[in-house]
DNA sequence: ATAATAAAACGAACGACATTCATTTAATGT
DNA sequence: ACATTAAATGAATGTCGTTCGTTTTATTAT
């Protein structure tokens, strides 16, 4: 075959077709892929070029579904919603993240996404080295939770040879409905109360005696207050 | 040349020189390797199974490496020794985490990092439900800042096209002695004193007083759910 | 001591993979 | 219409992980 009348490749298609590998198989391979979308696999280099530029493709995709809240409100809930977005973002596509890690971020969106942080943290009154402390503690904990999240066959299964009380929480743990969604938000809670916290700080400090004035940009959201 | 008086391969030895390739490289193949130890790549495979066992056999390796402390002292203390010497031996090693994370952990040494982790939440009051919840952050923090901390030419470099927040928070982290270690300690002591404080609550209901039974297992934590 | 067995190296070979290139054919622009 | 570009192809290349049969040497049992 020659050049088809209607293109049978685009950059779109081939990330969309690599993705939904990646999301069955666990992995993707040239061959396979090629195979998926019924083509030659040299084909694939007029659109891609190459299998690293594919995963930045699929990077770009999964994170092109992330909804981003606007700077208007409490930065605290800004940090949140970005942080479950950047998680959902990537618990829909759990086997690619093992593919991610190894690969060095290029796409604009995923980029986006620090600049959105950095003015929540300028928001919440941190300086721009504290800003970047906190971002990247964010940041690992979402990239590490997504990790976690995506490697289900871990260390969860063996209970063999372990201690009584990781067995014991191992139990605990069967059964339980969307359990990696719930602790991610248990740590991100954890989290957020920390940054609040530290911010609360930023305003005594500047404040010329010790006065807690919650007013300003007020520490408005509660604590989560775990079970009451 | 056949088999010589003394052995050129041992599993350690190959696990030794494999790690040196990827702390260098940041990668490792099997020809490489056995170019390494002037060795033929057949020969290998008298000692290993495969190139996958290598890596089991890195990760037992690293986190060989870890000094964990005994069970005496304060839980705290304990949880915050352990998540240091785990992160400690992965930041040895940097180039060798996205090798792990595409892969299952079988390593002994590296398990018995959780029955610790449990014993010490249990400690602390937590149930074993809370205690996976928390274990799994603990865990999601410290691989996630490993990551973060091997990816160095990652996004800290482009500040093209990038928000002022985000530059200025970059301009700040320039020449920054430890950034990343010091990064991870930030981190750390946050989730210690969220866990710290769940403690108190714990106790807190414990007591005779006003009491109000609530949940009874599970990351008691709520969704504070932010509008927007 | 000698014979049998296992261990440790090797080279050759296989199949899979990522990628390149020359070639063919169709669409597009002037 | 004609030149140029785009999109597919098959063939070919080099690398990689792994297996197998072979050779030589240690080790073990008798």
């Amino acid at each position: 075959m020659a050049r088809p009348s209607t293109p049978k490749l685009s950059a779109p298609a081939i990330a969309a077709s690599a993705l939904a590998l990646v999301d069955t198989h666990g992995e993707f391979t040239i061959p396979a892929l090629a195979k998926a979308m019924a083509v030659s696999p040299s084909s694939l280099y007029n659109h891609v070029s190459s299998k690293d530029d594919i995963v930045e493709l699929m990077r770009g995709r999964a994170m092109g579904e992330i909804e981003l809240p606007g700077s208007d409100g409490d930065w605290i809930d800004t940090l949140r919603q970005i942080a479950r977005g950047y998680m959902r973002s990537y618990a829909k596509h759990p086997k690619l993240i093992p593919l991610l890690t190894a690969h060095t971020v290029r796409d604009e969106g995923t980029l986006r996404v620090y600049d959105l942080l950095a003015e929540a943290f300028r928001n919440g009154g941190f300086t721009p080295g504290d800003s970047l402390a906190a971002i990247t503690v964010l940041d690992s904990f979402v990239l590490g939770s997504a990790l976690d999240a995506a490697a289900p066959a871990q260390v969860w299964e063996s209970t063999e040879e372990r201690s009584e009380a990781w067995r014991a929480a191992i139990d605990a743990g069967q059964g339980v409905e969307n359990r990696a969604e719930k602790t991610f938000e248990y740590g991100l809670e954890i989290l957020l109360s920390g940054f609040r916290q530290q911010a609360g700080e930023f305003q005594r400090e500047a404040l010329p005696q010790g006065t807690e004035s919650a007013t300003t940009a007020g520490p408005s959201q509660q604590k989560p207050d775990s079970a009451a």
